[in-house]
DNA sequence: GCCAAGTGCGCC
DNA sequence: AAAGGGCGCACTTGGC
């Protein structure tokens, strides 16, 4: 189970709740049982009674659900159950053997960047030879070169122009994607597809978890053979720019919105209102990019500073920071507004609780940064959720297609290559759907501003295809 | 041999 | 006033 501070606190196993709303205690003799062999009359009884005391759960429980004002993103996720379940049983389509051949390239690989390293750097003498995955190994083999080094992290590295920061980094590459992606990830494989286990509620924001193997941090050299089989395709569509959307909508931020209203791009206007060209480079966007998220959620100018130089390369002064980091607020003012208010809300209030639009609660927030991400990270949550159910829901309308994958603001669909026309339309209609739902439903109430929602789609073989 | 913490890195 | 957030996995280290 994964660290979330939601869960520490309280147990969500279904025998705890149980007993903490009911004072029952559940029958566990059975929870280890082979449930794959005959089912004995004993075990039958213990499934049954299992089933039995959910009734109870809802009468217990659905008067403080309503109490809390949960019954919205109660509903979300009731409704969203059915289609993750049904998403987490389709399976993946993996091409095992085209992974495995490269892999085969890479372990080769992976040999020589090993023996390059040990030529850089000699082993001292009387050593076995250096252990190029230990940080601590990695600092003394750099300093015997002359080079002290803070950490081992890939940006302190890159900052070196030095042959073996160079080379670590390439072993480095090449050896992430064997140990996590390799042999590791063809262990799942059954029949051509790979089944990993999905966490409705995975992250304390809301956001789902995936694991065994993780499906949603796969890289685009893996992506690449997740592959629809013959006669089927893959639809894959993604939110354009959701929690930049989601935070103009919290936060009230009337440029903010009014760019999305008018479809234009954010992150160049950002780009241009930091460097007061009017013509703005890709490297300029790309950091605008970066500069947009990290300030979003709190970044300080010297946080600013350091991301930018590890992660882009670039570099600025302290008071270069701080003028940008002033200069982003003077653009958004309604964004600096809403981090006052939480501020205050913490400090003034003592708060540690936050609420997503569509009112689901995270609690023990106490960190500003935390309390900024959070409803919007949460939002982004509920709207996607609200659109696999939606897909579910709808499944009628496209019999055939079925969604496979699901990462945090993009949807990946299976379905026959003649019906991806209308399976197109019919993604993209419950996406839009589902997050307009919980971004503009409400328009009469706290939020009067409408957010546009923008989904793109695409028709592949490849997930990794771009 | 197991376990927890720390480090580093893949994705959004 | 002081400041990016959310995950899972592999590997090392240090203690038992």
């Amino acid at each position: 189970m994964s660290p979330n501070n939601n869960r520490k606190k309280v147990s969500h196993k279904l025998e705890d709740v149980v007993w903490r709303e009911l004072g029952v205690q559940l029958n566990k003799e059975h929870q280890a049982s082979d449930w794959g062999g005959e089912l004995i009359p004993d075990m039958l009884l213990y499934a049954a009674e299992d089933s039995r005391v959910l009734l109870h759960l809802l009468e217990a429980l659905g008067p403080k659900i309503q109490e809390a004002d949960l019954h919205k993103v109660a509903d979300i996720e009731c409704r969203a159950l059915p289609a993750i379940t049904w998403m987490a049983n389709a399976g993946v389509p993996f091409d095992s053997e085209g992974w495995r051949s490269c892999l085969d390239h890479k372990e080769v690989s992976l040999g020589r960047l090993r023996a390059n390293l040990d030529e850089l750097a000699p082993d001292p003498p009387g050593s076995e030879g250096w252990n190029w995955n230990s940080p601590k190994q990695v600092i003394e083999a750099f300093s015997l070169q002359g080079v002290k080094l803070s950490d081992t992290k890939g940006e302190t590295l890159s900052r070196y122009e030095h042959p073996l920061a160079k080379a670590l980094l390439e072993y480095r590459k090449t050896s992430k994607l064997v140990s996590t992606y390799g042999p590791n990830l063809l262990k799942f494989v059954e029949g051509g597809r790979i089944y990993g286990s999905w966490w409705q509620n995975g992250a304390g924001t809301g956001r789902m978890a995936s694991s065994s193997p993780n499906l949603q941090n796969l890289p685009p050299e893996v992506r690449r053979y997740v592959k629809a089989p013959t006669g089927q395709v893959l639809v894959v569509a993604d939110y354009s720019q959701i929690e930049l959307r989601i935070a103009a909508k919290i936060s009230r931020e009337e440029r903010m919105l009014a760019a999305f209203v008018n479809d234009e791009d954010i992150h160049a206007i950002t780009a241009r209102s930091l460097t007061g060209h009017e013509e703005v480079t890709k490297q300029e966007r790309k950091l605008a990019k970066a500069v947009n998220f990290g300030l979003l959620y709190g970044m300080s100018p010297g946080g600013l500073r350091n991301y930018a130089r590890a992660s882009y390369g670039v570099e600025m002064t302290r008071e270069e920071a701080e003028r940008y980091w002033q200069h982003f607020f003077e653009t958004y003012p309604g964004l600096r507004a809403w981090h006052d208010r939480e501020y205050l809300q913490i400090k003034k209030h003592g708060s540690t609780e936050t609420r997503t639009l569509t009112g689901r609660r995270r609690t023990g927030v106490t960190k500003l940064t935390e309390r900024l991400n959070s409803p919007v990270q949460g939002t982004g949550a509920d709207g996607l959720k609200l659109a696999l159910a939606l897909l579910y829901e709808r499944r009628g309308e496209c019999p055939g297609a079925v969604p496979i994958l699901a990462v945090h603001d993009e949807v990946v669909v299976e379905c026959p290559e003649e019906q991806a026309e209308e399976v197109k339309a019919w993604l993209v209609k419950a996406m839009v759907d589902g997050m307009d739902e919980v971004l503009n439903s409400g328009l009469d109430t706290g939020h009067p501003e409408r957010v546009p929602v923008k989904v793109e789609v695409e028709v592949v073989d490849s997930w990794g295809e771009r």
